[in-house]
DNA sequence: AAAATATGTAAAATTAACTTGACATAAAGT
DNA sequence: ACTTTATGTCAAGTTAATTTTACATATTTT
C-alpha cells in the first residue's frame, strides 16, 4: 500500500531520460532488486537514505531533485 | 547492530551547530521520537529518505551534506 | 508471428527502520 | 547538594523497506 505521508518522487522520469537503462540494470547499479527499483517508482514505498544517494548519484543528480516533500508539511 | 553498509553520517556535528536544538526538540521538529535521532547520531541505522529531507531541511543543508556513501562503494 | 527483453502485479518472507517505555548517566542550573 | 534537562542504553514490539519467486502483459527484435 501506498504510504499516505509518501514522498513525491521522479525516479522514473530520470530513469528513462537515461537511453538503455533498465530498471534491472539500474537495480544492479545501486545494488537492489528490480522489484525495490519499480516499487520506488510506482510510489509503493520510499527508499532508505542509502539507496537514495546511490540512485541520485548514477542518475548524477541531487537526492533533492530525485525526491522531495509535499508541500504543506511545514505545520509542527 | 550497526549495519556493515553504514552510510557516514553528519547529524550529530550539524545539530549541535545549532545552540538549543536538542535530540528532542529535532526529533519534534521532523515527526519522530528521541530515539530515532539518537539511533540515527549513533550509527545504529540510517533513516529513510524522507526523514533524512526533513532533517536537512530543519538543519538548513543539502541531504548529501548530511548523509554520504562511503568511499570506495563504486564498484559493480 | 515468434522470440526475446522490459515492465507490471501479487503474495509471502526477511530485514531494517521506528516506536514505546523504563532506567541510568551526564551536564547544567539554582 | 539538589533538581532539572539532556543524553545514553537496553529490550520488545510495530511498521515499513527489501527480497524472493512466480506469472502476466507490453514492447522490441529478428
Amino acid at each position: 500500500m501506498k504510504s499516505q505521508h509518501a514522498i513525491q518522487c521522479r525516479l522514473r522520469a530520470l530513469r528513462r531520460s537515461r537511453p538503455g537503462l533498465t530498471q534491472q540494470a539500474l537495480a544492479d547499479q545501486v545494488g537492489v532488486t528490480r522489484q525495490t527499483i519499480l516499487s520506488i517508482e510506482k510510489g509503493n514505498y520510499s527508499p532508505t537514505v542509502g539507496l537514495a544517494l546511490k540512485l541520485a548519484r548514477v542518475l548524477d543528480v541531487a537526492v533533492e531533485d530525485l525526491f522531495s516533500l509535499p508541500e504543506g508539511e511545514d505545520d509542527v
